[in-house]
DNA sequence: ATCCGCTCGATACAGTGTACACAGAAGGGC
DNA sequence: GCCCTTCTGTGTACACTGTATCGAGCGGAT
């Protein structure tokens, strides 16, 4: 029987492995695929990058995964996996934990917050036990499924926006080879003095002069998680 | 299309003036590309299919932009440029406007929400004045410059990680010609009924079968925007 | 009239995703 | 023992990408 390239990825990779062969697997290429974006950037995953990188022709991974965007998928659930929130806390220590572990993921894996549209939607096994375990940290406490829906949605939104300004800065920082927030500043410096010099932005010049912890950027995470749990608060306790 | 140096002398001689000189220009580059995003997506958007688009060779452009990136820079200050946001208004309805307008423009050119990271960053002057214009509007409420500044990236952290999601879920329904939300949860129906049987998502099931607005993004988002508003009216309010 | 500099054209190149046909090994039936 | 199907990984090829480089021809300053 031929492999039903139909049915979802995720159903086709559990069917038992027909292969004593066995050089290459999907966890294997997984890995490898995730080892390369940590280290050298999400631009750096190429299929013949990762064939190199598994001393296989370019074309060997295509057994796997149907293209591209199948192997994003895979390092998504692939690292995903490795996130477990803490069970037996209240509903805001749970978002709460939901927020920081992805933060923590998505720190550790700045590729994450650059995937395309239709990988940042996958729905992985891993992922569908991230909403599971939150969803059931909500229960119970007289919400509709829908606010419940929608409340982890709503962390999950702020989490991936704050996130993907922040690993952008980074990603920026390393490719410049800058280390610190002062040198970031410095490297901005020009651009925004320039910006300046045209007199149409008084409110943000002022800002720049007088703020003092312009790049904390853990600060800036946390404040608007603790107003988005305390909005969520005011509906959950009834 | 090449100069055919073979050709008659007299040919070549009586072929049009090469050119008509500033037919270029950073406005019409941008203007063309938004056209093509917005239509076609931001994956057709191709220096060679820009260059045709202004009937012109396909490294023309690159005297006005110095590669992709600029070009995508130059797009977002060109679409930000019509974001108005109304003034004399409160705080909240201030931020609450920013989000709106946000979510606005990025329904409207849905590949606003998938540019590489550097380009998310891009301080372009349109977007220097839509911080500009929140900053005031949180001016005069004794709030410290880094709260200011907190609270406006909080609010567009998450209008920009729930569009995401939209406007993904949104390309994904026009590339599969899907219309109504019914029609998406029947193509995606194989995928999660096959999550479902594995047993591992009970809660998630249960809000399956309950769920009545399941894919109201509207109100998804409101929803999250209201909580975080709340809570930062907590901060606000002294 | 001459020259310079800017704008745009043509060509070329390395690198991308992936389609396609093929080689060889694994294991079951005879 | 053999053969034959089936799965795995290989080799080659193609259309397409971003962009470096060189050169042509116009406009304006000298």
């Amino acid at each position: 029987m031929a492999t039903d390239k139909s049915a979802p990825l995720w159903e086709r990779l559990e069917r038992p492995a027909p292969a004593p062969r066995q050089t290459l697997s999907a966890q294997r290429i997984a890995s490898a695929a995730v080892a390369v974006a940590d280290a050298e950037g999400l631009e750096a995953i190429t299929m013949r990058r990762l064939a190199t990188e598994l001393s296989v022709a370019p074309m060997a991974p295509y057994r796997y995964v149907s293209g591209k965007d199948d192997l994003l998928e895979l390092m998504v659930d692939h690292v995903y996996a490795g996130m477990r929130l803490p069970a037996g806390l209240g509903w805001r220590e749970s978002l709460h934990a939901l927020a920081m572990g992805t933060r923590e993921l998505m720190l550790e894996h700045r590729w994450l917050a650059q995937l395309p549209p239709q990988t940042k939607l996958a729905l992985t096994p891993s992922r569908m036990a991230v909403a599971e375990q939150t969803l059931t940290a909500l229960d119970g406490l007289g919400l509709d499924p829908d606010t419940m829906m929608g409340i982890f949605r709503s962390v999950d939104a702020y989490v991936h926006g704050a996130m993907s300004h922040d690993s952008a800065v980074e990603a920026f920082m390393s490719a410049q080879s800058l280390s610190t927030n002062d040198e970031l500043r410095t490297e901005l410096a020009p651009l925004m003095a320039w910006h300046m010099r045209t007199g149409r932005y008084p409110t943000y010049q002022h800002y720049l002069r007088t703020a003092t912890r312009k790049d904390d950027r853990q600060g800036q995470f946390d404040l608007g998680l603790n107003c988005l749990l305390d909005g969520i608060a005011a509906r959950v306790t009834i």
